[in-house]
DNA sequence: TGTACATCAGTGAACGCGCGTTCACTGATGTAC
DNA sequence: TGTACATCAGTGAACGCGCGTTCACTGATGTAC
């Protein structure tokens, strides 16, 4: 029954694939290796053929999912003109198609619990995904370096806030807080550019 | 062995109590009903004369921790004057002891993950708590009621998603994300006030 | 108020189940000559 | 290029473990008279 080496390949990458997508959507605890391994049209015992241990498919989902939304993002940004570039964003990240879609949306907005409650490797490759988020989102902003990053930055923990509270919520809370992100995507800017620096 | 009526409550509460702190700190899945009874300093066997199932426990250490929470927030904003408020509460928000310590911070920001993975019951309690922070912050904000909901809305998004991300991530982009979110509670007020209304 | 009895809070053993992980095995693939 | 052998991807049974839940039991508490 050995396979090929390219055929080894590609059993690697559905693995990764299903379960990079079936964490998002049930939670890495709620997803056991026979789910996956089944997902990807294999039996559970040749698990460890691909993988030390649950933990090590963890980090290589959530680094696949994270190179995943990143592409995404940057085609989606590039895509429209620059000063409403970030908005736009906003309002896709805030779709009704990304709130419900968690196996295909963003891990910060999934996985946040579940990394919190995991190991500092878990976290390093979180942390990182989070940061070229932030980073790219920062790059379709005008103004000075400093003030783009904390914009970005800001927005990006009200978008993914306000999807994880919409999803543990009933739907009249979730359109609430969706609703008030929304129109907070048009008027990010403002604050940073008309207001005098307060300090706090 | 039999107890009295209020001893009976005692252990009632205390297992709410533990429960609630437990399922913050180590998330719902990562607690189990052996640990909390342990906590309150009981045996697991007895868990059934206090509640029907680990469900039902969810859900009232839930509204207990929401009931806590509420309870700090209303007399946390009393305390400071009005305009500042609001400002002052993200920052204790977004404080290392509000963030290094779950177990006795904000659910919303503690389980969102672990409600949005959980039963419409939980999810009406979670949404339900949401709202209730959200009015109480509103409350504490000047201007015409919709915008004031809206900005509570959007900065308790913004403040939970920082904590949120900040706890899943590394210390250097914790640090990023809640520098990010901290400025931006200085500001929050700016954008609604002295830009134009924007549609999207 | 005292007594007899029913109730039931709490104990600790036991249950069935699903999980991550291990293992002996199969047979196609890769390699050495 | 062909052959003989080692490798190893994948299978499916088995493991030990912790979990939520159930149960028979104990004895103090509550109640009826």
């Amino acid at each position: 029954m050995r396979k090929s080496r390219e055929a080894k390949a590609q059993s690697h990458q559905a693995i990764v694939a299903k379960a990079s997508q079936m964490f998002r959507e049930r939670g890495i605890e709620g997803t056991s290796l026979g789910d996956v391994m089944q997902a990807a049209s294999l039996t559970h015992g040749g698990f460890y053929r691909h993988f030390d241990s649950k933990e090590a498919l963890m980090i290589a989902a959530l680094e696949s999912a994270f190179a995943d939304v990143l592409e995404t993002i940057e085609t989606g940004l590039s895509a429209t003109p620059r000063p409403k570039a970030l908005a736009e964003f906003v309002a896709y990240y805030l779709s009704p198609k990304m709130v419900g879609g968690a196996g295909e949306g963003c891990p910060v907005a999934a996985l946040s619990g579940d990394v919190f409650r995991s190991s500092d490797a878990l976290k390093a490759v979180f942390g990182r995904g989070a940061q070229k988020i932030i980073a790219v989102m920062a790059s379709f902003i005008d103004g000075p370096e400093d003030a783009r990053m904390r914009i970005a930055a800001r927005t990006f923990a009200m978008a993914a806030g306000a999807v994880m509270i919409a999803r543990a919520s009933d739907p009249q809370t979730a359109a609430l807080v969706l609703d008030a992100a929304r129109h907070d995507a048009g008027l990010q800017h403002e604050a940073e550019l008309c207001s005098p620096r307060q300090e706090r």
